[in-house]
RNA sequence: GGUCCCUUCGUCUAUCGGUUAGGACACCAGAUUUUCAAUCUGGGAAGAGGGGUUCGACUCCCCUAGGGACUGCCA
C-alpha cells in the first residue's frame, strides 16, 4: 500500500442509501454517525443515492430519503450525488481494469452459473468462472458480464475502526461482477469508484457490509487507489434481538415521526444506542459533536428500547418550545379528524405546557389535550354521571359561584381557591374533585384541576359546569 | 455448508489487568395524590460456558455454545 493515506486529508464522510421507498432507522443512525464524525473533524458530510438498480429507484423513493434527512436535521454539505449519473465513468474504469488485466469477460450462462454456484458451495469455496483463464469465444458476440480478477492467494486485511483488524483469505473472495450483461455497473464497483471520486476518507456504514469492505479493498488496490478508512457499525435489532422489522413497531424514519418522536430526541437516542461518552445520557448536538469518535462506537448489535426512547423523547418534549409543540399537536388532532374550533385553539395552546411533562410522544400530548377541544355541551361519561349526586351537584354549584368570583384565572390562584373552598366545605378535595374533573373534561384525561380550569379559561370552565348542572336536573 | 462479526444487570452502556463491577431506562416497594402521569425516597438486578496466560482477569489467548451478517448480472 504505497498510495497516500486518506487519513492525511480533510475528513469526508457520506451515507449511500439505495432508494427503496423507505428510510430504515439503521440508515438514519449511519447518517447520524457520519454527520457527527464529519462535524467533529471539521470535515464534510455527503449524500449519495445508490440508484444503480434502475427498477427499484424511483423519484418518490429518493424523496423519502431527502425528507428523512431533512426531518432528522442532518443536512449534507453538498447536493446529493446520483450514482446512476456516473455510469459512464464506471464503465471507463472497468474498461481500464480490462486493459490492465484486473478484469475479464465471463460468458457463463445463468444456468451454468447456477451449477457452478452449487458446486462451489458444496466444496466450500468461492465461486470461480472458467473464463478467468480462457480466451473469449471465437468471433462470438454472446452476452457476457465483466468480472473482477481477484487474487487467488494472500489475504486482505480490513483495518476496521470499530471492529479492529479483520482478515479475509483472498481465495475466499469470489470474482464479483463489475458490469452486468446489459453494461450496467454493479454496486461494488460503483461504490469504489464513487467513494474515490468523491474523496471519501471514512466509510461508516452497517456491518452487513463488512465482507464487502474486503471485496472493495481488492478493487481499490487493483486500481492503485488509496482505500478510505472503514468503520462498520453493528445493526439495530428489535427488542427481541432479531433483525428489526415491521412487527417490532417501526423501522422507517417516517414511522418514528408519525409516532410523535422529536428529531432531536431521535438524534440523542440513536447516538446513545451503540455509542457512549461515560455516563452521559442526555446531551446536545454540540456535545455529541465534541465527543464523538468512530473508534468509540460499540462493536456489538444494539436492541431498540421503546421505553428509553420514550424517556428521552419526554425530556425533549419538556424542553421544546410551546409554540412549536402547539403546531405539531394541532396537526396530530387534525390528522385524527378532531374538529378544531377556532375558539378552542387558545385553550389547546394553554394546555400544552401544562400537560407535556406527562407525555412521551406527540400522540400522548394529543391525548392529554383533547379535553380542550370538546364542544359544549360535553357528553359526560358514566363514571362522572355516577359521581354527580344531589350533594355533589349542590357543592359544584357553590364552587361555580366562587370560581366566578376568582380574582384572576391563573393556576396558583385557582389552586388556592379550590383548597379554600374545600376547607370551607369541611371536606377533602376527593369529595368533589373527581366529579369536577369529569364535568370539565367529559372523562378525557386532564391535568390537575387548577391547570384544567386555567387551560379551558373562565368562560368555558363555568360554561361546562353550568351545562353539567342543568343537564342532569 | 463456507467466511466473517458479536456475547457485562430485562435493555442501552461504563470499565480499557487490581473497582464493594458504576450510570441510565425499565422493574419492585414506600411517599405524594383530584384521574393518568409526573415527582421524591429506597431496593433487587450482570461479566454465556470451559480451558489457559498472569501474583492477579469482565478486561489478553484458545475452544464450545448461542445470536447475526455475507456468500446475487440487489444494494
Amino acid at each position: 500500500m504505497s498510495a497516500p493515506s486518506p487519513a492525511d486529508r480533510p475528513v469526508v464522510t457520506r451515507i449511500a442509501p439505495s432508494p427503496t421507498g423507505m428510510m430504515h432507522i439503521g440508515t438514519a443512525r449511519a447518517a447520524l454517525y457520519n454527520w457527527l464524525y464529519a462535524r467533529h473533524c471539521g470535515g464534510t458530510f455527503l449524500l449519495r443515492i445508490e440508484d444503480t438498480d434502475r427498477e427499484r429507484s424511483t423519484q418518490p423513493a429518493v424523496q423519502v430519503i431527502l425528507d428523512g434527512l431533512e426531518w432528522l436535521g442532518l443536512h449534507p454539505d453538498a447536493p446529493p450525488v446520483f450514482q446512476h449519473a456516473n455510469a459512464e465513468r464506471h464503465r471507463e474504469v472497468v474498461q481500464h481494469m480490462l486493459e490492465i488485466g484486473r478484469a475479464y469477460r465471463c460468458y457463463m450462462t445463468v444456468e451454468e452459473l447456477e451449477v457452478e454456484r452449487e458446486k462451489a458451495r458444496a466444496e466450500g469455496r468461492a465461486i470461480r468462472s472458467p473464463w478467468r483463464d480462457r480466451e473469449p469465444p471465437a468471433g462470438a458476440n454472446q452476452p457476457f458480464v465483466v468480472r473482477f480478477r481477484g487474487p487467488l492467494e494472500g489475504e486482505t486485511i480490513v483495518d476496521d475502526l470499530i471492529k479492529g483488524p479483520v482478515r479475509f483469505m483472498n481465495k475466499e473472495l469470489d470474482d464479483l461482477v463489475l458490469l452486468r450483461s446489459d453494461g450496467a455497473p454493479t454496486y461494488n464497483l460503483a461504490v469504489v469508484v464513487d467513494d474515490h471520486d468523491m474523496g471519501i476518507t471514512h466509510v461508516i456504514r452497517g456491518d452487513d457490509h463488512l465482507s464487502n469492505a474486503a471485496r472493495q479493498s481488492l478493487i481499490f488496490e487493483a486500481l492503485g487507489w488509496a482505500r478510505p478508512a472503514f468503520g462498520h457499525m453493528p445493526m439495530i435489532h428489535g427488542p427481541d434481538g432479531k433483525k428489526l422489522s415491521k412487527r417490532h413497531g417501526a423501522q422507517a424514519v417516517s414511522e418514528f415521526a408519525d409516532m410523535g418522536y422529536l428529531p432531536e430526541a431521535m438524534r440523542n437516542y440513536l447516538a446513545r444506542l451503540g455509542w457512549g461518552h461515560g455516563d452521559d445520557e442526555i446531551f446536545s448536538d454540540e456535545q455529541a459533536i465534541a465527543w464523538f469518535d468512530v473508534a468509540d462506537v460499540v462493536s456489538s448489535p444494539a436492541r431498540l428500547d421503546w421505553d428509553k426512547l420514550g424517556f428521552i423523547n419526554n425530556h425533549y418534549l419538556r424542553q421544546a418550545d410551546d409554540g412549536r409543540l402547539f403546531d405539531m399537536v394541532r396537526d396530530v388532532h387534525a390528522g385524527r379528524g378532531v374538529h378544531l374550533h377556532e375558539t378552542a385553539l387558545p385553550a389547546l395552546a394553554r394546555a400544552v405546557p401544562l400537560v407535556k411533562e406527562g407525555a412521551k410522544t406527540l400522540l400522548d400530548l394529543a391525548d392529554l389535550t383533547v379535553f380542550t377541544l370538546k364542544a359544549r355541551p360535553l357528553e359526560l361519561d358514566a363514571r362522572t354521571q355516577g359521581l354527580l349526586t344531589e350533594e355533589t351537584r349542590a357543592r359544584l354549584s357553590r364552587l361555580r359561584d366562587s370560581l366566578a368570583d376568582a380574582s384572576d384565572w391563573s393556576v396558583p390562584t385557582l389552586n388556592a381557591l379550590l383548597r379554600a373552598f374545600a376547607e370551607g366545605e369541611g371536606v377533602g378535595l376527593g369529595k368533589f374533585g373527581p366529579a369536577l374533573r369529569g364535568v370539565l373534561s367529559g372523562g378525557a384525561p386532564a391535568p390537575d384541576l387548577a391547570s384544567t380550569l386555567c387551560a379551558l379559561g373562565d368562560a368555558e370552565s363555568l360554561g361546562r359546569i353550568d351545562d353539567a348542572l342543568s343537564q342532569l336536573r
